[in-house]
RNA sequence: GGAGGGGUAGCGAAGUGGUUAAACGCGGUAGACUGUAAAUCUACUCCUUAGGGUUCGGCGGUUCGAAUCCGUCCCCCUCCA
């Protein structure tokens, strides 16, 4: 199947500035660049839709150039955002920027990675509007819907500008990579006809570039996707547990886990329609939402992670956490609240202690409501004392709060 | 600079001297039902040594008693200049 068919059809192609680009990406080995700005020290699962579609390009035989912003970090993307932003210090923007470069990578090993401070950084006031400010239009710009719909609320200079440093990436990636296409999720849309445009009016003899957006992944509750109360699902999986985010993805509804798995799995389509129809059939065994799981969790955290990630949820949903090895138990708990507590702590204590409940009152309602288990049994006696446990493998008890939450306490 | 309006729990929003730890809605947590789903129903949702303690932008005052009245300061919005 051709590269622009499946892409359409796993519905990750939301708008193109030129329908040329359909043959350019199924005849020619086009370089593209996606980029991503130093936001955060970790990329998270929204991230990793737009990079999936650049590996899809990849796969294909297309080259890429991973962006990381250090440079337009450093300005701030108004773009999906109500709100001016604090800006960041040039340090943490650097220092993000390299933990990205670092999750791309990994993501992506083909790939070549480049920062635009490296670029950006040089370029003089003077040179900006002169050279560049020249070929900017404040009428267009302001009519981009991202900068309009700031226009009430405020926004800074800087923030307005951003579409021109974003367009001097674009331009210069043109110039010296011969990258010719800028992929990105349907907010990036404003910021890529800006850089078309600015590679139009520098290229007078002529220019061949495009832009393709895909569509912001949404869930069917309206929710945003990648979001928990506890915040968003990071790759790295330090601040998101390989066990946190494999759950994450089994816990989608049907709806969303279909949807999902057509724009996230690297699965063939006729593949997917299997497993589909599979679910249809029999959807309490939820036939997407694993293998979702699965996939991701393997792209993203590897059969280390995985294994780790499947020996959790199997000790914790089939509750035979009691049989586990210890070796195996201490994989299980990795990541997971934990507590080093004396024998004659009183359970309400050790919930309190193990940041498995925020205060005592809490703990309390919940040792009322049936929901904390410790070693699988439900306790409700506040004062019962850890030493009326057996602890496991001589030392352990296994706390639960609820069906899916739990915490593990040590007896010292 | 002038005139007016407003800041109440995670959010939205009642409350304008006395069971008001503060209605209601959303969100959140848990229980039931289930498929670790959705929908629905139920309980909880400041802390606690369970007696109390500390809350309504900050500080100070009036009062037996204040989110509610007075003073002052800070912040936000609207209109005029």
């Amino acid at each position: 199947m051709k590269l622009s068919e499946d892409l359409k059809k796993r519905g990750l192609i939301y708008d193109v500035s030129d329908e040329k680009v359909y043959d350019q990406l199924d005849q020619k080995k086009l370089t593209f660049y996606l980029g991503a700005d130093p936001t955060g020290d970790s990329l998270h699962i929204g991230h990793l839709a737009t990079y999936l579609v650049a590996k899809r390009l990849v796969d294909a035989g297309h080259h890429a150039i991973l962006v990381i912003g250090g440079g337009t970090g450093l300005i701030g993307d108004p773009s999906g955002k109500s709100k001016e932003r604090n800006l960041l210090t040039l340090e943490e923007s650097l220092k993000n920027a390299e933990h990205l470069t670092v999750q791309v990578k990994s993501l992506i090993p083909t790939a070549h990675v480049v920062n635009n401070y490296d670029w950006l950084k040089d370029v003089t006031m003077i040179q900006f509007l002169r050279d560049i400010g020249k070929d900017f239009n404040i009428n267009q710009m302001l009519a981009k819907d991202t900068v309009k719909r700031r226009l009430e609320t405020g926004i800074s200079f800087t923030e307005f500008s951003y579409q021109i440093i974003q367009s001097l990436d674009f331009y210069h990636l043109y110039k010296h990579h011969h990258c010719q296409l800028q992929i990105g999720g349907q907010d990036q849309w404003g910021n890529i006809t800006a850089g078309l445009e600015l590679i139009r009016k520098k290229t007078p003899e002529g220019s061949e570039a495009y832009g393709l957006v895909f569509p912001l992944v949404t869930k069917s509750d309206g929710e945003k996707f990648g979001k928990t109360a506890d915040g968003a699902i990071w790759l790295d999986g330090r601040k998101t547990s390989p066990y946190a985010f494999y759950q994450y993805w089994l816990n989608l509804s049907d709806q969303d886990s279909l949807k999902m798995l057509y724009q996230f799995s690297f699965q063939s389509l006729e593949v997917i329609n299997t497993i589909q129809k599979a679910m249809e059939e029999s959807p309490h065994l939820r036939h997407a939402q694993k293998a979702l799981a699965e996939e991701m969790t393997l792209l993203v955290h590897h059969e280390e992670g995985l294994n780790q990630a499947k020996s959790i949820t199997d000790a914790f949903f089939k509750g035979d956490f009691k049989n586990l090895q210890e070796s195996a138990f201490k994989i299980a708990f990795e990541g997971l609240k934990s507590a080093q507590l004396k024998a004659n702590i009183t359970v309400l204590d050790a919930l309190v202690r193990a940041e498995i409940v925020p205060s005592k009152s809490q703990g309390r309602t919940l040792l009322v409501q049936k929901a904390i288990r410790m070693n699988g049994q439900v306790i409700t006696d506040e004062n019962l004392e850890l030493s009326s446990f057996t602890p496991l493998l001589g030392r352990y008890i296994v706390l639960q709060k609820g069906k899916k939450e739990y915490a593990l306490i040590e007896l010292s």
